[in-house]
DNA sequence: CAATGTCCTTGATCTGGATCAAGTCGCGGG
DNA sequence: CCCGCGACTTGATCCAGATCAAGGACATTG
C-alpha cells in the first residue's frame, strides 16, 4: 500500500486539489507497524499528521492508576494527531496498533509548511477539526448524560451499516473502555440488549435487529 | 462597549492584522443581554461567532431527563459558537448569559466569507481551534480518569492567579455542572478540602491555601 | 493433544456519588 | 421588619456500575 492510495482513501485529503495532492504525497512517509506498536505517547513531541491505510489505531490516555481511556479508535481513511500537529504541543495521548497496519505519517514542519502555503487547504482542515470537535463534545456527552445502556445503544446505532453490522474494529475490552465501562459491564449490557432482541452479538460482529426500540433505548432518561 | 474593544480584547482576534480587524470590526454586531438571556437553542441555525465583552456566558447541553452539562463557562475575551460557525453545522448545545453582559456576535455568512478570503486568518481560528479541542478532551479525561476530589483540584490549580485566588464567575451549582457532580457533592468536597486546610472558601472566591498538597489530590490515583 | 494464555462471561459484593429530605443563610420586596 | 424565595449545606439512604472472584471458550505452542 503506497502513499497515494492510503491519502486517496481519506476523505479530508481526497478531496483537495491534484497539485495539494502530489506535494502531500511527496511529504508523506509510509510507515508498516505490526499490531501492537507504539505509535507515540503522552508527552511526546508532536509528530505530524498520521493517516490510517490499513488495520486500526487506537488513541488513548492513561489515568494515574493505569486505566486507560480509549479517545478514539480510527479505521482506515481515518486521521489523528491532527491537532498537536497543527498548534505544536505536545501529543495529549498515546497512540498504538491494534491490528498489523499501514499508516501515511505527513511530518509535522513540512505539514506546516504545507498548509501556510495553501489557503483551500487549510480551510479544509479548519472544517475537519470542526467535525472532530463536535464528534469529541457529543462522546463527552454521551459520558456525562447517558447511562451505560444508552451509551452503548447510540454507539451501535451511529455505525451500523444499512444490514445493522457493526463490526468490532478491536476486542470488546477497547470498545468498553471508549464507553467508559469496564468489561464486565459491557458484557452484561451486551446480554440485556441481546435478550431483549434488539441486538445480536456475534464474535466479531454485533448486528442491530430493532433500530426502532435501540433508538429508544438511546434516548431513555437514565432515572426519570 | 463597542466592537473595536471587544475585539482588542480577545486573544484570538486581537494578534490578527489591522485590515483583518478593521473587517471583523464592521460585521460584528453589538449584542447587550441582561441576566439568563438565551442566546441560542440546541439544532438551532449556527449564528456564527460570539465573543464575550463584558459578563459570562453558560454553554450547556441538556440530557434527556432534563439534567444539564456544562460545557463551557465562557468570560471576557472568550469566544463561543466557533466550530458551529466553521462547520456549519446546528448548535450543538444552548447558550445562556449568567449575568448582564456585551457580546459581540460575527455573523455566520459574513464570516465565513472573511475566512474565505484571508489565509493567515484562517491559521489562526486552526490554531485556536485545535487549542479548544485540546482543552475539551483534558476535559473528558478528567471527567472519566478522576474522581470528585482530583476534578475539583485541578480545576481550581488550572484557574488559581497569583495569589490562589479563583472567583467564582456563575454559581455553584453551574460549577458544579461543568465538573459533572451534584451541588451536594460540589459542597462536601469544598468541605473536605477547606477541612484539610487546602483551600479557603469564600462566598465568590476559592482561594488556594496550599498548591503543594493540593496538586497532589489532583494526581491521587481514584482507588489504588 | 495437553498446557498455557488471553479474552470473555457470569455471579457476589462493595462503594462513590446521586437522590431524597431537612434545615440555614442572605437578600429583595412589601 | 417580616416574609418568601432561591442558593447552599448537611445528613440519611439508595443504586449503577466497579471490583473481586470463578469459571468457560478459543487460540497458539511445544
Amino acid at each position: 500500500m503506497d502513499a497515494p492510495q492510503i491519502i486517496a482513501g481519506c476523505r479530508l485529503f481526497a478531496r483537495m486539489s491534484a497539485t495539494a495532492r502530489s506535494r502531500l504525497e511527496a511529504m508523506a512517509q509510509v510507515v508498516e507497524a505490526p499490531a501492537r506498536t507504539t505509535l507515540f505517547r503522552q508527552g511526546d513531541e508532536p509528530p505530524g499528521v498520521y493517516i490510517v491505510g490499513r488495520g486500526s489505531v487506537r488513541v488513548f490516555k492513561l489515568g494515574a492508576s493505569g486505566k486507560e481511556h480509549v479517545l478514539h479508535l480510527a479505521g482506515p481513511g481515518k486521521t489523528f494527531a491532527e491537532a498537536a500537529a497543527i498548534a505544536g504541543f505536545a501529543c495529549p495521548a498515546n497512540a498504538e496498533t491494534v491490528e498489523d497496519s499501514t499508516l501515511a505519517l505527513l511530518p509535522q514542519d513540512e505539514f506546516s509548511t504545507f498548509l501556510a502555503g495553501d489557503h483551500a487547504a487549510t480551510l479544509d482542515m479548519l472544517a475537519g477539526m470542526a467535525v472532530w470537535l463536535h464528534q469529541v463534545i457529543d462522546l463527552m456527552e454521551d459520558l456525562v448524560l447517558r447511562d451505560a445502556n444508552a451509551r452503548l445503544a447510540r454507539h451501535l446505532l451511529e455505525r451500523a451499516g444499512q444490514d445493522g453490522a457493526v463490526s468490532l474494529t478491536a476486542s470488546r475490552k477497547h470498545l468498553a473502555s471508549h464507553l467508559n465501562l469496564t468489561p464486565e459491564t459491557l458484557s452484561r449490557t451486551l446480554r440485556r440488549l441481546t435478550d431483549d432482541g434488539l441486538i445480536a452479538a456475534d464474535r466479531d460482529t454485533l448486528t442491530v435487529l430493532n433500530t426502532q426500540d435501540l433508538a429508544a433505548v438511546a434516548e431513555l432518561t437514565p432515572r426519570i
